[in-house]
RNA sequence: GGAGGGAUGGCAGAGCGGUUGAAUGCACUAGUCUUGAAAACUAGCAUGGGUUAACGCCCAUCCAGGGUUCGAAUCCCUGUCCCUCCA
């Protein structure tokens, strides 16, 4: 949510601001609304204030023993018009608070205008593309014949867009999962932290989620309106929902591993072979909360802590900043890592790492109390894949790939894998 | 499945339908005292919003949503969450 200040002062640079994010805001609307949200609030304010210095002057002369039936003759009529006011004004801000709602993020200045991907900009890239001196497989061939993955196994038990691991590959995708967390917590200042994997409406409200992409959830039918979470992002960040956090707690740095369960409405036919783009799939996010002078800092950390991973496994990849059109919703700036896929021949996302500022803060109520001040301050928070482990495992599958379709083990990974050193048939 | 009890400020914990945004304690901040610290003492200390050049004034908020009332933390209804007991 953007700052209301700053839409009331300045909603010509806000609609502005809104275009290079893909939203528009119609500012007459606005306007219009606000002009009836200031007349239509000191009225209600003005009838509140009525009301309650007679309902204490009636107090105090049926203290005194007075006769009070004058009193109350007089104040009769309030009642009404302020239920009517009160009404009125509940509308109007309701109004006004589904436009803040719908509107997204401002964008950072470096973060350069364009389109889509096409328009994002690659700043580094890291490792060797390996090449190989026989026909490189992708993941699904090599899952096949290790016996490993099992895509109509998914299918018939759930759908399409969903798998089962078994055996050596599924012990992997553990192995990445821990390596990863024990990294986070041992060498990046972590807390490991265990949330739910179904969120209420105001979890997902509160960092963006909702209301305007309820058709990329997962929503429970029946008694209990839960959604499943499309990120660790939700529960994790929610934590501070409704807080106010001492300033010596700070900057508060989790990261979880959770499934995740997106719907891909809007990606049809996209990536239907393979692990790529699944239903369901093992994350290990980095979320971190910090003060305002903070936040692009620890972006940048984040994102390194988020290399990192790539590069104990020794997997290429390259770090793009997301262009305007890319950026997602409630991010100011985002970047996304992307691994090398010799299976696909191109680079993917695995990773992407956003900063918040205080725009989830504010949806959140998530505070810090200034000790300078003794004010409350808006916390920002910043989060990232540590990395997506399913898409991992499919780089490590096709990046430690051999002639024969076995798949020699990380050297990072062997400790979790029991030293096996080669996946084989 | 049945029967009760509870939800109040950063925390603990009072609160008869009426000048209660809310006692008290702890914590915190500042000051007095002290060589310094501690202790003691004094003072301050909720959040959000409206309005104002500013001082300030005003409104809302005691789990959430409804209701009763001139007036609700306090009474009634519904929901959520916590706890105890019984089966």
């Amino acid at each position: 949510m953007l700052d209301p200040q700053l839409l009331r002062n300045d909603p010509d640079g806000v609609k502005q601001a809104m275009l290079r994010h893909g939203a528009d805001l119609d500012v007459s609307i606005l306007k219009g609304l606000e002009v009836r949200r200031k007349e239509i609030q000191v009225k209600t304010q003005t009838l509140q204030n009525e009301r309650n210095t007679r309902s204490k002057s009636i107090g105090m002369a049926k203290a005194k023993g007075e006769d009070i039936q004058p009193l109350l003759n007089s104040v009769s009529q309030l009642g009404d018009d302020l239920k009517a006011a009160e009404a009125e004004l509940n509308e109007i801000q309701a109004e006004l608070k589904d436009i803040q709602l719908s509107l997204p993020n401002i964008l950072a200045d470096d973060v350069p205008t364009g389109k889509d991907e096409e328009q994002n900009i690659e700043l580094r890239t890291w490792g060797k593309i390996p090449s190989f001196d026989f026909a490189a497989k992708d993941h699904v061939d090599l899952g096949e014949s290790l016996n490993g993955i099992d895509f109509e196994a998914g299918a018939k038990i759930a759908g399409a867009r969903f798998v089962n691991l078994s055996g050596p590959l599924a012990r992997l995708q553990r192995a990445l999962t821990q390596f990863m967390l024990d990294m986070h917590t041992d060498q990046h200042g972590y807390r490991e932290t265990y949330v739910p994997y179904m969120v209420n409406k105001e979890s997902l409200l509160g960092t963006g989620q909702l209301p305007k992409f309820e058709d990329d959830l997962f929503k429970m039918t029946g008694d209990s309106p839960y959604y499943l979470i499309p990120t660790a992002e939700v529960p994790v960040t929610n934590l501070v929902r409704d807080k106010i956090v001492e300033a010596d707690s700070l900057p508060l740095k989790f990261v979880a591993h959770t499934p995740c369960f997106r719907s891909e409405a809007g990606a049809y036919g996209r990536d239907m072979r393979g692990m790529i783009r699944q239903h369901q799939f093992e994350k290990v996010e980095l979320v971190q909360i910090v003060k305002a002078e903070d936040s692009a800092q620890a972006h940048e950390e984040l994102t390194q802590h988020a290399e990192s991973v790539l590069q104990a496994l020794n997997l290429p990849y390259r770090s793009m900043l997301l262009c305007s059109g890319d950026t997602g919703f409630s991010a100011t700036k985002t970047y996304d890592l992307e691994v090398w896929l010799p299976g696909q021949d191109s680079y993917r996302e695995i990773s992407s790492c956003s900063n918040f500022n205080d725009f989830q803060a504010r949806r959140l109520k998530a505070r810090w109390r200034n000790p300078e001040t003794g004010k409350t301050e808006l916390l920002h928070t910043v989060n990232g894949s540590g990395l997506a482990v399913g898409r991992t495992l499919i780089a490590v599958m096709e990046n430690y790939q051999q002639a024969d379709g076995s798949i020699k083990v990380p050297d990072a990974l062997k400790p979790y894998m029991g030293r096996l050193e080669v996946i084989e048939a």
